[in-house]
DNA sequence: ACCCTCCGTTGATCTGTGTCAATGCGCAGC
DNA sequence: GCTGCGCATTGACACAGATCAACGGAGGGT
């Protein structure tokens, strides 16, 4: 518990840079946010912020994976954000955090107060943009996830979700690779399930299906052997022209 | 077919203008915002875009329902945004659109042509604010409505949709009201189906069952009468602490 | 080595929702 | 009035995925 965390110098060193909120700011401006920024590191399994809780801070995931689930009382949860590098926390202009943020590997945050944030935004125009862009990628995302929850089999969801993670899987000098051959999981079983609208059964047993079929290889838990990159994608019910690789 | 509807003057006009993306602009912005607009209407059943259709316009929903849809090619259809007067279509920033956006009921937008409203923003920084905050309000939604595709059973999806439509119900004086006693369903049973992520049979059948456990009363196909609203947001299953109205 | 816990897998069975098919109802056109 | 069409309802049945339960394997503590 606790272990010791590395911590990220500044904003301009971070290796997802090209995606953060300070994806086009001049050295000036990246000195304006340096000015206001903190890092701050959670442990696997930490609760980093509770639905209704006050926000007093943005942030950008620097390292790790977090998630953001929306749960009922009686333990149903839905996993609403995967949160992996360079992904953006919080809202300016609202003060309540409407979901649970958990951090399921270690995870580094650039974290702004907020206030100073905001007043920030009006002095750097193309931050604001940037953030635009960002909530709009985020809605895009969101729905073509709702088409996810609400009409695809649980196969498709699985190699839906493959996908997703190959695609965004950031190497660590910063490049976005299209490097699908081999994927690690991010998340547990039972994440994926939440993340799915599925149980940890099926979820297991679709992976088992893919395995017995070909499609995947497992090798271990976490780790995804994809030898064939079509199949996945013909599994998984997509006929989206690609879009952006984000 | 292709009826004459209404045209309206200016967004100082639009009975909605309080949600809209000028919500906040002194005259002097208006005047500018209303140099780039101008009106489009559609009739019901109206494709209005394609996915993949080039934007070159954004725009805000003035009167009418409309829909944005995600559709796979085997017919599986998924609604991913329901536009009701204020809602805002078309991102800034990006030129292709992902969803297919159909008119249900007659629809008035307020069209702005995209590079002119782009260099605007620039200049009325609030604008580009409040375009913001839309976004980010509708990721709330999505992610409510992904809870709801993920997790919850037929008659709680129904009793949510209600509750949502009740609340975002909007009144001709341009009030958002609170009267949930008896509220008009914008959509069809397909059309509803396709948001709730269920067979048109399924919710009818909630109906149905619905109204035999007196939770509702059905006057023609399109009108619900709410004897109990609490009971309504108990069958739900939702324990949101209300939020905003909106 | 042992135990214990956590996580994932597998099996047997149940059930909510989908599928297929028939029927009902309102409304426009003639 | 009748007919046809679109939309909604209802019924019978099938099946994907949930539920309940047992088991396995990796890793950590002692």
């Amino acid at each position: 518990m606790n272990k010791v965390l590395p911590v990220v110098e500044n904003c301009a060193s971070c290796p997802i840079r090209h995606r953060a909120v300070c994806a086009r700011c001049d050295d000036d401006e990246l000195e304006q946010l340096n000015q206001i920024k903190f890092y701050k590191t959670y442990a696997a399994g930490q609760t980093i912020a509770m639905r209704g809780d006050a926000l007093d801070v943005v942030a950008s995931v620097v390292a790790g994976t977090a998630t953001l689930e929306r749960a009922i009382e009686d333990g149903r949860t839905q996993l609403v954000g995967l949160l992996l590098p360079s992904d953006f926390i919080g809202r300016p202009g609202r003060d309540t955090l409407q979901y649970d943020v958990t951090a399921v590997t270690d995870v580094t945050l650039c974290c702004f107060q907020r206030k100073p944030f905001e007043a920030l935004l009006t002095r750097i125009p193309h931050v604001q943009e940037r953030l635009l862009e960002m909530a709009l990628d985020e809605l895009d995302a969101a729905r073509d996830w709702m088409l996810l929850l609400g009409r695809k089999t649980a196969r498709e969801k699985i190699a839906s979700f493959l996908m997703l993670i190959a695609k965004r899987t950031v190497h660590p000098d910063g490049q976005v690779l299209g490097d699908t051959s081999r994927i690690e999981l991010p998340i547990s079983r039972e994440a994926m399930a939440n993340f799915l609208g599925l149980t940890i059964e099926t979820v297991s047993r679709q992976f088992t299906g893919l395995r017995k079929d070909g499609v995947i290889a497992l090798d271990g838990n976490r780790n995804v052997r994809i030898p064939d990159l079509e199949t996945l994608l013909l599994e998984s019910g997509d006929d989206s022209d690609g879009g952006p690789l984000i």
